[in-house]
DNA sequence: TGTACATCAGTGAACGCGCGTTCACTGATGTAC
DNA sequence: TGTACATCAGTGAACGCGCGTTCACTGATGTAC
């Protein structure tokens, strides 16, 4: 019969209650996409009730915005540990089958180009990163023309990944992910 | 007999009535996205109350299916029509501005898939004869290398679309559809 | 040091609203005889 | 042929539901003295 009804935390476990949120929020905004994500079932999957919401954040957008930073420094982290399998990595089959753990440009790319200044702002950071770390592989030729590749070659991995995801043939889905692989690993 | 050669005019407009919601349908979920986009805003685009809708279709998912299979089968045929220059009409202005009048694949990729067989399905086969086109400009290399090339370009192409929508700054955005163009277009 | 009080993270009900879907109804169209 | 009836596209109200957001409240934490 002893019903918690309140547990205020303390500072410092509130701020990690923010961070559980924000993750929470990147995994499921690139798993079912940003309009189809309620804040409920957000917050639900962050271990809470949907009322807290607002002692966090101002809006459903600042919240989208901040889970997209998180998904794509993780990313670009990701890649820049994989080095020189950077484009191998993004390619996998791991990453054509866990979309809240990937890329969210390729997961939640369409809604990016509706979403407001500061996310598209994010994700237009987001891009260059990636263009800049895929450049890296390409040293053997100068800079400008390393960046120009790079930036077909990222433009190449998140078309060939959201396109492995849609497709419904499984065959068809690995040869999309070959052939973008055997064309960008030289 | 007589009658049924006579076209009937109250259900040839209802057959036109058709058509015109599937016509709205296919821009207004390529301009807004499938889950954003209402029923009763849809049917107002086609001059109609909402009431109506289901005196034409069982569900929402099943004009989603019909709205993409119209959207895939004008994309092919312009860039059919395009003939050599089907790359650089993908990649152009008008293309990245007109996201309700273009590819479906990059305007709602990533809603795509997560979308029901059936919807899937019509996006696998519309990305099939994709590749084809593509396929038929590389005519001086053997088709099944010819094909693996142009399953990378398609990739490359609606990459390179959806992150020059995205992107917020124009110089970048620009670079991206030029260089994409430049590297298919060799 | 202990005590009084202010702060504020989190709860759960409630707000107005729009969603996809259903339904009774209308009235022009199509059919039967 | 005209008349009676059936059909059915389209209307607009209504359904239950979930949305983003607000709010009164709780009670442990943090602060002042």
């Amino acid at each position: 019969m002893f019903t918690e009804v309140v547990v205020r935390k303390s500072r410092e476990e509130a701020a990690q209650t923010r961070k559980r949120i924000v993750s929470a929020a990147a995994a499921e905004f690139r798993e079912h996409g940003i309009v189809a994500t309620g804040l409920a079932d957000l917050m639900k999957a962050a271990g809470l009730t949907h009322g807290g919401f607002y002692k966090h954040f101002e809006s459903k957008d600042q919240l989208v915005a901040e889970a997209l930073a998180e998904a794509l420094d993780a990313l670009t982290r990701r890649l820049t540990d994989a080095g020189r399998g950077a484009v191998a990595t993004y390619l996998s089959d791991w990453h054509r089958d866990s979309p809240g753990e990937g890329c969210p440009l390729s997961s939640i790319g369409s809604e990016l180009a509706r979403s407001d200044d500061k996310t598209r702002s994010l994700a237009t950071d987001g891009f260059r990163e990636l263009v800049d770390i895929i450049a890296g592989r390409f040293d053997r030729i100068p800079p400008a023309a390393a960046r120009a590749r790079a930036l077909v070659a990222v433009s190449t991995m998140i078309g060939a990944l959201t396109m492995a995801r849609i497709v419904d043939d499984p065959k068809l889905s690995a040869e999309i992910l070959k052939q973008a692989k055997k064309s960008l690993t030289d």
